[in-house]
Parts: structure tokens; C-alpha cells; sequence
DNA sequence: CCTACCGATCGGTAGG
DNA sequence: CCTACCGATCGGTAGG
């Protein structure tokens, strides 16, 4: 017996279907999402929807995976040509920065979002923004080292610390262009970046 | 004829919902309180719970409201007796961050969950959470403005740039406590306010 | 990918 | 007339 539509019509359904989810979430939070909802709009039916991916749970698994890949494609992929050391890891900097700018998910960073939802969850979902926050993380530091291996920062420089800080920026970055609708809060983020780093290059 | 209950055990019953409703939405946030799971909680009926408040829209200002009473209680109280200015403000800013370690709430600060979930969903709550967190801004630039009047931070000081950092050290402090589980982070903070204030002091 | 349902629960309100 | 609650149910929707 063969499948009513082609495999390759499936895939792109349910490409269609993450996409949008994604868009949601970023709005509403990925407890937020509901299939009903998200079929509607999709002009499918709830069921239709369901069986590309089992549960709500899975679904949401999905949308981490592409928001994943969309972060790395508009954070990392821009600067990825930038030196590596500390003139990567600002461009990565100012490039994570730019991004909240230039409102790559409709509803501010997935990530921010699915952190905070999150954090008291236990489950496949918390393990795997988890995963996603340390992978980052780990990329940043990678660039640290880098650095002070280099003597572009001061050995005495603090990765994880460094690390620490920015992203207290990225996040107060996005609470001031979200809930503030501060559009001064970039400048402000990248005037601390550059004070950060200054410090950082000779202590 | 008279109520069935006093008015003091109808406003002792309203306080009980209240708190028991702030600590839930630390966990699942505003909006993922319900009637039914509330009520139910405290044993009592949705509709007895509802009598209080009419709709889940003014339970969730009354859930704000009380936790900006425990929050002025348990971060700015404690340090209200110090000297105006720097120290005072000094002082805040590490009671904030002793707020978060000391788990006031279960879920993490109710405001940092509030402001995520409602900053993309225009209404009465985020127009409350903006409230707040407007408030407890200003009386910070108020601290930071006293300082600098008083000498005790230079007068080229920005102090809306030195809360909007302050703002990244506690939401990344929240994120690292929460997500992470990592307890280093308050003494990471602390020692990024330090270096802050140092900055500020004398440039 | 559909219709047709399930057990349950949602926010909110009826009369008593 | 008020309040604070009850058991039951309103119209809809949740995940499956």
C-alpha cells in the first residue's frame, strides 16, 4: 500500500508546521502552543497535525530543534569568517545582540522564553534548552580561551565569568526591547560589551 | 440579614488564595494559574475561590500585587536604614541578588516570569508588570542620582546605564540559579557589581 | 491527512 | 440589600 501523499510532500508539511509553531512560541511560550490552534491556522486538522509528531511534547522538541538551527544560522553563520579568538567572540557578541534587534522570532528569543517557562519543569524539554544554552555557552568560552591563548586577553581573565556577564546583557537587552520597548537598549549593551572587554584585555 | 461569613474571615480566606496563587505562578506563571487546580489546592470551590476576584484577569493583579509587597519586603526593608546613596544603593543591589538565592519564591522571581510571558500581550497585566518594574527603576536611578549628587560616584556616571546593566546581572543570576542550578552565580554577580560600582566611582 | 470521538479540564456563572 | 460559599453546569477546548 502506498501513503496517500508522498514522503516528500509529508516532509515539507511538516517543515510548514514547525515553522509556524516556532513563530507562535516565541509569542505564547512553548507551554503556550496548542495543537488546535496551530492546526486551525494551518487549515489542517488537529489529528492531521498530531501524527507527524506524536505528542505536544515532541512537537515542542521540534520547534527547539529549528528555532536551534535558525539561531546558529542568524547568531554564528554571519561572523563565522571573523578571526578566531577575541575578535570572533566580539563579532558573536554583537552579533547575538544584533539579532534581538533585528526580531528574528516574532516574540523575542525562543530561547528566552523556554528558559524561564522551563526552569522548574523537569522533562525532555528542560534537559534539552538545557542543552542548547550549554552548547552556546561552550562555543563562547571555546573563543575565550582562544583569546587569552592568543594574549588578546589578560590571563587572568575569567571565561566563564566573561561569559557570565554577556549574557546578562543579551538578557536585560531583551527585557528592555520587549517589555520596555526601549529601542537605546543595544547601544546600551554594547557600550557594557566593549567596557567588559576592555577590562578583560588588561587586568 | 447579615453574610454568612464576617468580612474578616472573607478577607482572611481572599489572602490565603492570594498567597498560595503567588506561589504557583512562580512555577507555572500568570497564566498558567487556574481556578480549578487553585481551588482545589486550598480546598475549597472554584466558585468561592472566583467570589473573590470575578475574573482569572484580576486574580492575576491581586497575584502581582502581593508579590510586589513581598518583594519591597524582602529586598529593599531589610536595607532601608542605609545611608541614602551609594551604600544604599549598594546595599539594594545585593539584597536583590540575596533575594534570589534565597529562594522567596519557589519558582524564582514571580516579575522576571511575568515579564516574559506578558511582554508580547498587550492588556492590564503587562500594563502592571511594566508598572513595576518602572517603579523599582526608579527608585534605583533615585539612589543613583543621590550618589553622584553627594560626590560618591562620579558626575560623568549614566545611572539609567548603570541599572540596565544591574537589570543583566540579576536576570542572568536568575537564569544561572534556575537553568543551570549553578550556585556560583550570586558571587559572580557580586563581583561584576563590584567592578561596576568601582567604574562608576571614579572615571 | 481526515472525521469522529474519548476523558478531563478550561474560565466563568446559574440558582439556592 | 450584601458577602461568601456550595454543587452543578454553561459553552468551548485540551491532548490524544
Amino acid at each position: 500500500m502506498s501513503p496517500r501523499v508522498s514522503a516528500a510532500v509529508a516532509r515539507q508539511t511538516r517543515a510548514s508546521i514547525v515553522a509556524r509553531a516556532v513563530a507562535t512560541a516565541s509569542v505564547t511560550g512553548l507551554e503556550g502552543l496548542t495543537i488546535g490552534r496551530l492546526a486551525t491556522d494551518l487549515g489542517i486538522s488537529k489529528s492531521g497535525l498530531l501524527g507527524h509528531f506524536g505528542t505536544k511534547e515532541a512537537l515542542q522538541l521540534a520547534v527547539l530543534d529549528a528555532a536551534g538551527e535558525i539561531f546558529w544560522r542568524e547568531v554564528w553563520e554571519p561572523v563565522a569568517a571573523t578571526p578566531a579568538g577575541l575578535p570572533r567572540f566580539r563579532a558573536v557578541a554583537l552579533s547575538w545582540l544584533s539579532y534581538l534587534e533585528r526580531d528574528v522570532f516574532p516574540g523575542g528569543c525562543l530561547f528566552v522564553t523556554a528558559a524561564i517557562e522551563f526552569d522548574d519543569r523537569p522533562g525532555p524539554v528542560r534537559d534539552a534548552v538545557l542543552g542548547y544554552a550549554t552548547r552556546w555557552q561552550r562555543e563562547l568560552l571555546w573563543q575565550l580561551h582562544r583569546a587569552t591563548d592568543a594574549g588578546q586577553l589578560s590571563p587572568d581573565t575569567d571565561p566563564e565569568q566573561v561569559v557570565f556577564e554577556l549574557t546578562g546583557l543579551v538578557l536585560t537587552t531583551h527585557q528592555a526591547l520587549r517589555l520596555r520597548r526601549d529601542p537605546q537598549a543595544p547601544r546600551r549593551a554594547r557600550q557594557a560589551l566593549e567596557r567588559l572587554l576592555a577590562q578583560a584585555a588588561s587586568c
